[in-house]
DNA sequence: GTCTATATGCAGATAGAC
DNA sequence: GTCTATCTGCATATAGAC
């Protein structure tokens, strides 16, 4: 790939540096989230960003404003990623019953990610500054994880195979419960998340009328038999 | 040693010193959990806190050790104070019935202050110090709230009122939705926490089979008439 | 016990070479 | 695009007067 550079840049040249600057951008952003999750805002200097990204800190002032405004990338960084995630996650599925499987399989599996996510929300809202591009992308995913839930539970009960039970209420509570599963996870020593997350769709199907004692057990890649 | 005085300091004196002492030391306290609740430990100073408390940053010097010391007694403090809340929780109620309600009471009322204790130690959790007092004492509360819950479910069940559950996940349950709350409240807006805690009391009386029909069709002022 | 004054260090940010 | 060098301000912490 290394080219010999005689020719003046091509498209393709171009472009890849376009793609070269974007990524150390969203480079910048990951490790950024990494820390930023770990400690806080005020915490984490540009020089830990700079250092864990191997690259110099004046370096980070030639993508960003300034710190802020480094700390809003990642926030917008990372709830794009998590709705990307939660939007294939609608597409995938036409039923209910495995919509919301999926769904906590899939908050098992990024529970790293979502605890991070979770974590620096609580930061950002904590801070002084409040960015109004963050406060939508903040609201719309919660919106977006609520409407997976309680679009699925309204289609169930329409369809007869849960029992009536109020979709929004019920939603709400199933993702008021994963934010206290990522913070105990934070904050307890000896929290079984997996544990946690298999009790809480537990209860969700038990309220659903939904529970087959086999569903209790196994959950993820089991053959399925029927 | 200021023994310029007429008299020697009596014993009422010394005790009157010792309580001024303590009261201006609690006094930084509480206004240091307030700040640092709000926000977090690097971007609270110490002048925020004297400015706040309407004293001189050196004071607090003088008070305390340094600034993790401060941050350190903080958190002694308040989980100190909501383990009390706890503990005459438990003397007050001899009923399993009352105890929980009147837990579900109490972190209603005091849900200011519990969320300002997950703020902090969530941020204890991610700083980097750790400390064994604080350890001990983060293990300890979250030991006594459980015990509260699984203590009074056993005995509801063994008495007869309650439908055969496992108290201890049920404890553990009510008690990461608890957590999960308190952080809504905080990154949610429109996030209703006496509604949510209102749903989680009726979820746990639901699982124990303490459910009267009334209490699960409504909430909040919706009239009835079915 | 509370203050004023100050030392010290370090984090955020910029200018400019390569 | 990435670096070196540097400025600036501010936060922690101390010394010492009252």
């Amino acid at each position: 790939m290394a080219s010999v550079k005689l020719k003046a840049p091509t498209k393709k040249q171009k472009q890849e540096m376009k793609n070269a600057t974007k990524s150390r951008a969203i480079e910048l952003t990951v490790t950024a989230l990494d820390l930023f999750a770990e400690r806080d805002f005020a915490s984490v200097t540009i020089k830990d960003i700079a250092n864990a990204c191997g690259v110099n800190t004046a370096l980070i002032y030639y993508y960003f404003a300034n710190k802020e405004d480094l700390f809003r990338a990642t926030i917008e960084n990372a709830i794009t990623e998590a709705l990307e995630n939660y939007t294939s996650l609608r597409k995938r599925h036409d039923d209910p019953v495995d919509l919301i499987n999926d769904w906590f399989d899939t908050n098992l599996e990024l529970s790293g990610s979502i605890r991070k996510l979770v974590k620096v929300m609580l930061d950002y809202s904590g801070s002084r500054i409040s960015i109004s591009s963050i406060d939508s992308e903040v609201n719309n995913f919660y919106d977006v994880e609520h409407s997976i839930l309680s679009d699925s539970i309204r289609r169930g009960i329409e369809q007869g195979i849960f029992h009536a039970a109020d979709p929004d209420r019920l939603a709400l509570f199933v993702s008021t419960h994963l934010d206290g599963i990522m913070v105990a996870a934070m904050i307890r020593k000896d929290f079984n998340l997996d544990t946690a997350m298999a009790d809480l769709r537990e209860i969700l199907w038990f309220h659903l009328g939904f529970l087959s004692d086999r569903i209790q057990t196994r959950h993820r890649q089991d053959g399925d038999t029927a």
